[in-house]
DNA sequence: GCCGTTTTCGGCCCGACTGTTTTCAGTCG
C-alpha cells in the first residue's frame, strides 16, 4: 500500500471487525469504522500529521490519534495486536463475503473450524454446514452465492488502491540514479475497472539502479524475480507489481506494448505489416531493411501507423484504431473538461466533512458549479426531514459568492421506490436544482418490476440524474436484474441523465453500458459521489470508465457550461439556474 | 470511542428483509 492513510485505513477497519467479532460494544465499533473512513477521505497524508491535526480528521478523537501515532511511531498497534491474538485472521476474511457478517463468520470458526473462503466453500460442497443453527438452505445458497461474487473479483485491485500502489512505485524507480522516464502502464493505465498486477516501465542506460530502488521500496514484500532489465515483486497481500526498464530510444514502443490492450496492440502489428513495417516491444521496423522508423514516443509511433495518439482507455479494439483511420478520431472527455460536481454529499447525511468544508474542496479543484445532493428520508437511517434539507439551502445560499466563479446547487439524492416514487411530492422537489435519484433498496425485484421502477423514476419531471443505475458493488454485490435497454430508452425519451459513478467500489455505470446507453442517445453525468473532501478525487476514476465508454463532452453534461446545464436541468416551477443564485 | 449553539455525559444509524431459531437474530444500506 502506498498512502498512509490507507495503511491506517485498512488497521482501523480490522479493529472495528474484531470488535464485531467478539461482540465488542457496536458504537465503539461503528466509532472505528467512522475514523477509517475520515482517514480514508482526509486529503493530507496522516503521517504528516501533528497531534492536533490528526484530532481534526472526522471521527478520530483522542484515543485514536494515540492509536495512529503508536503505529507511524512503531509500525504496530499494541491495542490491536492483542485483538488479533483472540481471532484467527482466516475468521475476518469470512466477512468478506457477502451474506456473512460477524456473528455468522464466528459460529463458522467455533462450530466447525472454519477459518478460510476455501475452507468454507469445501465445506458447503460436502453438505457441512448441515445441523448448523442458523445456517438453513437458504441461507447456505446465498453465502455460496456471496463466495461466487468474493471470487468474480479474485485477487484484484480496485483502482484506488491499484494507483495506490502504481504511485508508489514510479515514485521509487524514478528517484534512482538514471532514470530517465518512469511511468505505470497495462491495464490500470487503460483504468480497466480492476487490476490483476501493476506494469511499471522505465527509461534508463543502466537498469540495475532502477531495479535496486524497485525491489528496495515499502511495499514490495519479497522479490519474486530479477533480470537484467526487469523485476517482479510481491506485495504481503501477494499482488504483483512488474518494472521493465528499457532503452530510453525504445520507451514509446515499449510504452505502447505494455499499455496494451493485446487486441489493440495486435491490430496495430497488423496495420504495421500492411505499410511493410513490423511493430515490437522496442519499436517500429521497416520489414525489409531492419531499420528502426519509430520507438522514441507513442506518438511517433502511432503517427508513423498513420494515426492519431490513441488515448489508453480506448484501447481495447472497439473500432478506436477504424475510427482514427476514417479520419474521425475519437476524442474522449478528459478530468479538465469537467467543469462540476452534480453528486455529494456533507455530514448532514453520512458525508464526513461540513458543507462549508466541502464546498471549498470543490472550489479548490477549479470547477464552475458544485451541487451538494444528500440523502433524503426514505434513506430511514440518514433522518432526513424537509426542515433539515431547507436550512442547508438556506447555508448553501449563504456561501454563494465565497468562492469566485463557482455556482452553488442545492440538490438531493432521491431513493426512487420499489414502485418508482421518490421521497418527496412535486411541489417540494421543485426547490431543488438538481435531483438525482437512486436504488437504495429492493435489490431483489424480478427484472419487470425493476425495469418498471427505474422507467418511473426517469419519468417523473424533477429526476434528472439516475444514480448508479445498477447499484453492483464490485466484489460485494452484483448489480440488479434489469432491462437497460428499456431503461435507457426512457432515458433518452425523458431527457433523464445517467450516472458515471467514480467511486471505485461502484464505477456504475461500467463501460460496457456506458457504450451501450450511449447508442441510446442518453446523456451522462460523470459524479464522484464523495463523502469527504479526498473523495473529490474518484471524479478520475469515473472520467476513466467514461473515456473506455465512448465519451466525449458532448455527452457529459457536467462539461457544459452552467448556462446549458441550467437548460438541460429544467423542470416545472423550479428556478432557472443562475438566476435564483448570486454568485453564479 | 467520538462528540458538543439542548456539552464533559449520554447519546450515537433506523428499519426492512431474510430465513428460520415459532418469536427473532443477523445482515445490510
Amino acid at each position: 500500500m502506498a498512502r498512509v492513510n490507507d495503511e491506517v485505513e485498512a488497521l482501523l477497519l480490522e479493529y472495528a471487525d474484531l470488535i464485531a467479532i467478539t461482540g465488542g460494544d457496536a458504537f465503539r465499533q461503528r466509532a472505528y469504522e467512522r475514523a477509517a473512513r475520515g482517514v480514508r477521505g482526509h486529503p493530507e497524508d496522516v503521517s504528516r500529521l501533528d497531534a492536533a491535526d490528526l484530532r481534526a480528521v472526522p471521527g478520530v478523537g483522542r484515543s485514536m490519534a494515540d492509536k495512529i501515532e503508536e503505529y507511524l511511531r512503531t509500525g504496530r498497534i499494541a491495542a490491536l495486536d492483542r485483538a488479533r491474538a483472540a481471532v484467527p485472521q482466516g475468521v475476518r476474511r469470512l466477512m468478506a463475503v457477502p451474506g456473512l457478517g460477524p456473528k455468522k463468520a464466528m459460529a463458522l470458526y467455533r462450530e466447525r473450524g472454519i477459518a478460510s473462503v476455501d475452507q468454507l466453500a469445501e465445506a458447503i460442497a460436502r453438505d457441512g454446514l448441515k445441523g448448523l443453527a442458523g445456517f438453513g438452505p437458504g441461507t447456505v445458497r446465498g453465502i455460496l452465492r456471496g463466495v461466487e461474487t468474493l471470487r468474480s473479483a479474485g485477487g484484484r485491485l480496485l483502482l484506488d488502491a491499484a494507483t495506490g500502489l502504481a504511485d508508489e512505485a514510479v515514485a521509487a524507480v524514478s528517484a534512482a540514479p538514471g532514470c530517465e522516464r518512469c511511468a505505470f502502464a497495462g491495464s490500470l493505465r487503460r483504468m480497466r475497472e480492476t487490476v490483476g498486477h501493476i506494469d511499471v516501465l522505465a527509461a534508463a542506460r543502466d537498469p540495475e539502479p532502477l531495479i535496486a530502488a524497485f525491489t528496495a521500496m515499502p511495499s514490495a514484500a519479497e522479490t519474486a524475480g530479477r533480470g537484467p532489465a526487469e523485476a517482479s515483486v510481491r506485495t504481503a497481500d501477494g499482488f504483483g507489481i512488474d518494472l521493465c526498464v528499457l532503452p530510453p530510444e525504445a520507451w514509446g514502443a515499449g510504452l505502447l506494448h505494455r499499455t496494451g490492450s493485446r487486441a489493440h496492440h495486435a491490430r496495430l502489428r497488423a496495420l504495421a505489416a500492411d505499410a511493410g513495417l513490423r511493430l515490437s516491444w522496442d519499436g517500429l521496423f521497416d520489414a525489409a531493411g531492419g531499420d528502426r522508423v519509430a520507438a522514441g514516443t507513442e506518438e511517433e509511433v502511432y503517427a508513423r501507423l498513420g494515426l492519431p495518439w490513441i488515448a489508453p482507455p480506448l484501447r481495447e479494439d472497439r473500432g478506436e484504431v477504424e475510427a482514427a483511420l476514417r479520419g474521425a478520431p475519437h476524442r474522449p472527455v478528459t478530468v479538465e473538461d469537467i467543469r462540476g460536481d452534480l453528486h455529494t454529499h456533507t455530514d448532514l447525511t453520512d458525508g464526513l466533512a461540513s458543507l462549508p468544508d466541502m464546498v471549498a474542496a470543490g472550489a479548490a479543484r477549479g470547477y464552475s458549479y458544485y451541487a451538494v445532493t444528500d440523502h433524503a428520508p426514505m434513506l430511514r437511517m440518514q433522518r432526513m426531514t424537509e426542515e433539515k434539507i431547507l436550512a442547508q439551502r438556506e447555508r448553501l445560499r449563504a456561501l454563494a459568492g465565497r468562492h469566485r466563479g463557482l455556482a452553488l446547487l442545492h440538490g438531493t439524492e432521491l431513493n426512487i421506490g420499489p414502485d418508482g416514487g421518490v421521497d418527496w411530492p412535486d411541489a417540494f422537489l421543485a426547490g431543488f436544482d438538481v435531483c438525482v435519484a437512486s436504488v437504495h433498496s429492493h435489490f431483489g425485484l424480478d427484472r419487470a418490476a425493476q425495469t418498471r421502477r427505474l422507467i418511473a423514476a426517469c419519468e417523473n419531471p424533477y429526476v434528472d440524474i439516475i444514480g448508479h443505475l445498477t447499484t453492483r458493488k464490485i466484489g460485494r454485490r452484483e448489480g440488479i436484474d434489469v432491462d437497460l435497454d428499456a431503461v435507457f430508452a426512457a432515458c433518452a425519451r425523458t431527457g433523464t441523465a445517467v450516472e458515471v459513478n467514480g467511486h471505485p467500489n461502484r464505477l456504475d455505470l461500467r463501460d460496457e453500458h456506458v457504450l451501450l446507453a450511449r447508442r441510446h442517445g442518453v446523456r451522462f453525468a460523470v459524479d464522484s459521489d464523495a463523502h469527504s473532501t479526498g473523495e473529490l478525487g474518484t471524479m478520475r476514476w469515473g472520467v476513466g470508465t467514461a473515456q473506455r465508454g465512448w465519451l466525449t463532452t458532448e455527452d457529459v453534461i457536467n462539461t457544459w457550461p452552467l448556462s446549458r446545464l441550467g437548460r438541460f436541468l429544467r423542470a416545472p416551477g423550479r428556478a432557472p439556474l443562475g438566476r435564483a443564485r448570486p454568485g453564479a
